[in-house]
DNA sequence: AATGAATGAGCATTCATTCAT
DNA sequence: CATGAATGAATGCTCATTCAT
């Protein structure tokens, strides 16, 4: 037995995806390794080669479900986007909904999946490198049928807001999450650095704080309705 | 003495920056040369060749005055929040100051330099990036600096606010603005796109929405404190 | 019968070839989506997914005709090749046949199939470049039994050539040809730069320079004929 | 010591090209490379990593000195290329010059040096792969002003050749060589088939037969000139 | 201090070919 | 026979950084 017939038959193909179901799941498979892969890298500094590898495929059966490599972290925030808005819609529609459940149901995701914060924070980076006008417009249409639904809810909860003010709630606390993150969590170089006297302004509590802004941010839409309303 | 070496002597060198003085200059020099690269490409992608060449140096000179290429950038965005929060300041030490008075201003200062935007959003992902612990605690520090008295200037103007809680408002508004621009900002890719009817919800007015939800914020806090005054 | 077994029972199969006539209608198939695709792009930088989607079949069936990539295009040249002999032994056979109207013959099809110049003046690195040894062997053969029975057909016209020697012209002809276009044929970069008067010197008339010389050498091998009959 | 230590200990650099003759010293070491691998292997499939560790540089240091992998071998063609113009020129101007004593030099050369077919055969491949519109054209340029000299020394040996009859009676010789050498030179893979019987017609002696139809165009040319002088 | 030549690790992507279905 | 999903070798090039001059 030569070595090239030990190579071949080293190779091991996974079972064909020939099922637009089974596509789907390759699709899946790919995301939940980048998901995996973030957890432990919140930069994302992981190759392709380590993405693949740790999908269990070949390099080039990746660029089989997607058109590059970010174009799999952005289907991952995608995936992410829909698992808040998912809890948030939930919260909203439950009956005795306000702001407090609200946004207590959007931090327990959040203190969760705490890979959420790189991943939202890159999204704008992402969308100019790499990402095919196909795929970036996807996504934001993706969000856009999201966020329109919610918005509505909003506005049921608090009448006297104008439409689409509710759906500009939900963008704004989104914003400030995203931003609130990227200025209170702790670059790993200043990890140490951090118990120093002069960094006390930014040992914030960083879920009070943002739960505090975002009440006020709701708090301020509803009154602005109410006085509307009457 | 050989023709290479009259080659050599040939070569022109910058006059030396020998006093402290000039040495700040040179950085300024180099600051000012990604100023103007960052402007005509918010993405940064210049390289540090062209950094160097737009500002008259050599590669190398580069070196002498900065760590890396992310630490370059993080200066330039040291010098414009210096310069934004002068302005901030300013407004906030000025007669009759209130939350108006003072988001105008910064509002102003950010409509003159758009640059700011993509700059600060990639900050913290600098901060994880190419740059040194000391230079990354020389910023934060820096913005500690300046955030501590900006503050106090909010506490005097809302009596009632607890200490740290005005520095806390100017960083949940800092915090807002990064957010907002990157859900605001249009990619390049989605240029065209963006005229689409699904991609309504994300064509907001970006000034006129940042200026209502931070007024919402400030003028919360303004209550809060009122409140607890009485 | 799962979900998945009625997706791979919808996906549509081609009639099966089963006759060798209908093989040999693939191949042809497949060779004239070659030909569509490298009138467009002499280059040939087209892959194979294009070959087999432009021939309507799958990747994969292309390989049950052809052993590689490179034996279509080789055998889209043997056809071409085919095509201008026919042209050629015609004229030959032709009553009144002489240089000038064989010439002529020949200059019509090429300019006629610009795309036989790249194919031919890639022949032989495609030779040594992925394909089988049988199918270069094939395509020789090929070759020269077609170049055998012209031979004889210009030794009966220019009687004194020696055996072999129509042949040789005929070789020496094609040699011409393909090494002419190679030198007169302005790369895509050169198109704006050959207006320039430093490249006058490529700028010739090829075909009528193509015609001249080759005039001259079958005029020289016929003159040798008759000299060596006297 | 650790590890990262030992690498940088390890990395011994070339002495700096800095006048500009040590540079051209750099550029001549890397063509001289290319011409050695491509000895070894006519096809050139060498890789820029073998390339540059052959000429004892890094990867990047190539690119200093050329745009890319195939301009290092246009580099090579031109310098081959001007080596045998000096062959041409010189035996041109030679007393008692003819077509037999300068096509006799030229052979020559070629015998010395059989790397010139494979690579002046991919040249006008290469110019439309990866050489940018500048190296192209200064290609380009600097054989017409070879070119253009000789061909009047033809012209001068020839009386009554138009103006430029001496360089297109060059440039169809090339053409010649390199058309010739593509049909005569034997693939690898068709090495042993070369003996059957139906190769018989491509077993050519290749040097004898290019002298052949060579002498024919020189002498070709020289009639029409003696004629028309006339 | 200034220079810019040299470095080389690093990496996404392509695409001809195979073979399970 | 036909398909097209899966493969993974293969590779040119970039560019931040270093350091000899």
């Amino acid at each position: 037995m030569t070595k090239s017939q030990l190579k071949v038959q080293a190779r091991r193909t996974r079972t064909r995806a020939v099922a637009a179901e089974d596509k789907e799941q390759r699709r899946a498979a790919i995301v939940a390794a980048a998901h995996a892969l973030i957890h432990r890298d919140p930069s994302a500094s992981f190759s392709v080669e380590e993405l693949a590898r740790r999908a269990g495929l070949a390099k080039g059966t990746l660029y089989l479900y997607f058109g590059s490599r970010e174009e799999v972290l952005l289907a991952l925030h995608l995936q992410q986007s829909h698992e808040i808005f998912d809890v948030i819609e939930r919260a909203l529609a439950a009956p005795g909904a306000d702001a407090r459940s609200v946004l207590a149901a959007g931090t327990v995701y959040l203190r969760a999946h705490p890979e959420f914060y790189p991943l939202a924070g890159n999204c704008r980076n992402m969308l100019d490198t790499n990402v095919s006008a196909e795929a970036a417009l996807a996504f934001k249409v993706a969000i856009a049928r999201r966020l329109a639904p919610m918005g509505e809810l909003i506005e049921a909860l608090y009448p006297g807001l104008a439409r689409g003010e509710g759906a500009a709630l939900l963008m704004n606390s989104y914003a400030f999450i995203i931003g609130l993150w990227q200025q209170a969590d702790t670059p790993l170089v200043l990890r140490d650095a951090m118990k120093r006297p002069e960094m006390a302004i930014f040992r914030i509590d960083f879920e009070k704080q943002l739960i505090a802004a975002l009440l006020d941010l709701w708090q301020s839409a509803e009154r602005r309705g109410a006085q509307r309303k009457s």
